[in-house]
RNA sequence: GCCUGGGUAGCUCAGUCGGUAGAGCAGGGGAUUGAAAAUCCCCGUGUCGGCGGUUCGAUUCCGUCCCCAGGCA
């Protein structure tokens, strides 16, 4: 008997539902699920604070007396909660973080990956100069801890005791079913969910709108783009959004694969050896 | 029927003053430590619409035919 915790940076986005894919009362009813609707779109949320969250969440279900269920495509987010994030300025408020931020920028973008050099080497080796987002992060750590990024990746973090899968299915048969479900999600409204944050002011720049499925509609309601082009660049960014899970699962991490049909017995059989050995 | 544009990569198109061609998108592979549905890196042989002609050599010039768009009838 288990709950389920969910592993996905956009489901806990509020308002964010049809496009998300996110569980209805239904199933919220049959089983309970976690980590759901926790801030409005425009507040940032990360990878430490889901850690951090969904620690608690797991921790609960257990008191419980039940199995945690972590289930879902974020693969910085499950690797955050399985593994742990090395701890970087423990207790740094958001304003400390928006200070460093407002150091990086200060750096012309194109001068920032030879800044990263003269204070990080091993980051800028690691990083290419055009990852900005990537060499924003090191630069910021720089300047909010004045060590290296580098350095603070020990590897140390303490680990949460669990099996791992992932569910394979052939890159053709996804692609049916990524087009499917997005007919689905267009039945459901989809369009009029977006339309509605559209009109609430929220854009794409927002923490939990440059999400595919809701940032694609902005250039249509805005006379840019017909309806049509706007649908098919929401299924490409799917297809290559499932392409990119694909590529994180089979080399990030060890989730044991397992083939789409007949997951279910394969991961409950796994599941129980694993504890049989005390895994 | 006539005139004008076009027919080149899966799609949209560029280009070769004659020496068998290249971008964007799509697609494939990879990276991934507090923005991750994000941010990046690598991968381009395709009867250049068909058939003839000119030429050492034609996707390029000429002829003809087919198809598409627009205009005139």
């Amino acid at each position: 008997d288990g709950e389920i915790v969910v592993a996905d940076s956009r489901k806990v986005y509020r308002g964010l539902d049809i496009g998300t894919a996110k569980p209805g009362r239904r199933a919220r009813e049959r089983v309970p699920h976690h980590m759901l609707d926790l801030v409005n779109p425009g507040e940032p949320y990360d990878a430490a604070a889901y850690a951090e969250d969904a620690r608690i969440a797991v921790a609960s279900v257990q008191a419980r007396g039940r199995t945690a269920i972590v289930s879902g495509g974020t693969g910085l987010y499950l690797a955050a909660l399985a593994g742990g994030l090395d701890p970087i300025a423990p207790g740094v408020d958001a304003s400390d973080r928006e200070k460093a931020r407002g150091k990086v920028r200060e750096i012309p973008p194109e001068r920032r990956h030879e800044a990263l050099a003269a204070v990080d080497p091993g980051s800028a080796d690691r990083l290419h100069p055009r990852d900005r987002q990537r060499v924003d992060r090191a630069l910021e750590v720089w300047h909010l801890t004045g060590t290296p990024l580098s350095e603070h990746h020990r590897g140390g973090a303490e680990r949460l005791d669990h099996v791992a899968f992932r569910i394979e299915r052939p890159r053709s048969e996804l692609h049916d079913r990524i087009q499917r479900r997005l007919e689905r999600m267009l039945d459901a409204g989809l369009e009029e969910e977006a339309r509605g944050l559209w009109r609430e002011g929220w854009s794409p720049t927002d923490p939990g709108l440059d999400t595919i499925g809701y940032q694609e509609w902005w250039p249509f309601f805005e006379g840019e783009i017909g309806r049509r082009e706007a649908v098919h660049r929401i299924l490409a960014a799917s297809r290559r959004y499932a392409k990119r899970q694909s590529t994180w699962f089979r080399h990030q991490g060890d989730y044991r694969p397992v083939d789409a049909a007949g997951a279910v017995e394969a991961i409950a059989s796994a599941w129980t050896d694993a504890r049989g050995e005390g895994g």
